[in-house]
DNA sequence: AAAATTCTGTTGCTTATGCAACAAAAATAT
DNA sequence: ATATTTTTGTTGCATAAGCAACAGAATTTT
């Protein structure tokens, strides 16, 4: 899930002129930030790994999203009538860049073009999100598991221009992205298998129709 | 899903000194546009309600999003990997802005404020269209209908701060929406008002829990 | 005002898929 | 290097939910 904007050459020019703007590590594990009250905060993540995730009511733990590097997330990006407790946890070591969704549009008393590339960037980087969310959409109403699966090798095909890909998380992570049971997305890829649709080897596939 | 940010008093004020940007009418039933070929287009529905269409290699229709005032839509915003025919349709009579994603971020010879606040004011109803998608992956992700169903009423219940409330568009609609069944969905709506979990007129719902 | 279309509500049948449980393999931590 | 945790792969069982088909209500078109 790739964001196609790249954001780390800018980011690198970040100079301390900037107040707003704090960019901190986190270490596997450490919980990056909550939804918890309403604070306008947006977090971009430039470096790492992160889940966000959920406990509802009964203590349950589900994997809402996985973000990865150059993608934005925060709880001002998301709806606020949950009353779900959502965490976003570092599952490698990150860094993160945080910020008031507010700020980014009033002008910086210094007046620094940072502000201006900054607000432009992030734009692109929100747009891209709302690309990789239309993806999972497009995957999630699909009516079952088979079209799931197959639609999504063809993603993960036409991104990498060939037949021969690997998934970029693990089959319980996809089962997740996927919002199925893992154990019956077992099952359809090995009927998949023996249907001679696919060749799969651990999380490596091959795609043998059209 | 009505997008929070409110955009016509700022378009109201386009003037034409801002050759980049047209807007058009449409009456119900009319194409709006297509998202075929990738030209960075960026439509923003001004009036009216619009759906993206799918016709999948079968022919089968889908709709795959419904689209109400002051919301973004267009090929920027949809992977480019599918092999699908997407069409948007007006459901109503309708009022669109056309612009290129990428002149927004480009200086207008002008240099016009115009531009400045275009740009600021679409990037505000982008990232309303994330916080929409968050919150239809939230529901698309629940494992069963009768989950779906809760969470939705949920959403409604407490943007209406009443137990009372009306779906926004029809039972067909509201299926398509959360990817299930329509006569699945209207059985499970059948238990849970003989369970006593809800009271239902048409459209109009009830809470009785809690 | 009549005709046509779309929406609602219901039911019987079938099957896809969720759930539970397990062992082996792989990855990670100590 | 060993222990611990996570992931993978498989299976039996039960049921939730998809599909098809229908009639009446409601809405829209002519």
């Amino acid at each position: 899930m790739q964001s196609s904007f790249e954001f780390s050459n800018f980011i690198n020019s970040i100079d301390s002129r900037c107040s707003k703007v704090t960019k901190r590590s986190f270490n596997k594990g450490e919980t990056i930030t909550t939804y918890l009250e309403k604070r306008d905060q947006l977090c971009i993540l430039l470096k790492g790994e992160a889940d966000l995730i959920r406990y509802d009511f009964n203590g349950n733990k589900t994997i809402i999203s996985h973000f990865i590097s150059n993608t934005v997330f925060g709880e001002v990006l998301y709806p606020a009538n949950t009353n779900n407790e959502l965490f976003v946890l570092a599952k490698k070591d990150c860094i993160v860049l945080f910020l008031n969704y507010n700020d980014l549009w009033v002008k910086c008393k210094n007046n620094c073009s940072f502000h201006k590339e900054l607000s432009e960037n992030i734009s692109r980087l929100i747009t891209s999100q709302v690309v990789e969310y239309n993806t999972r959409i497009e995957l999630l109403t699909k009516k079952n598991i088979r079209d799931k699966l197959l639609s999504y090798f063809e993603i993960l095909s036409s991104k990498n221009l060939s037949k021969n890909f690997t998934i970029p998380f693990s089959l319980t992570d996809l089962a997740d992205y996927l919002s199925i049971d893992r154990s019956a997305m077992m099952r359809e890829l090995s009927h998949l298998k023996e249907e001679g649709f696919i060749e799969k080897k651990g999380k490596q596939f091959k795609l043998l129709y059209e």
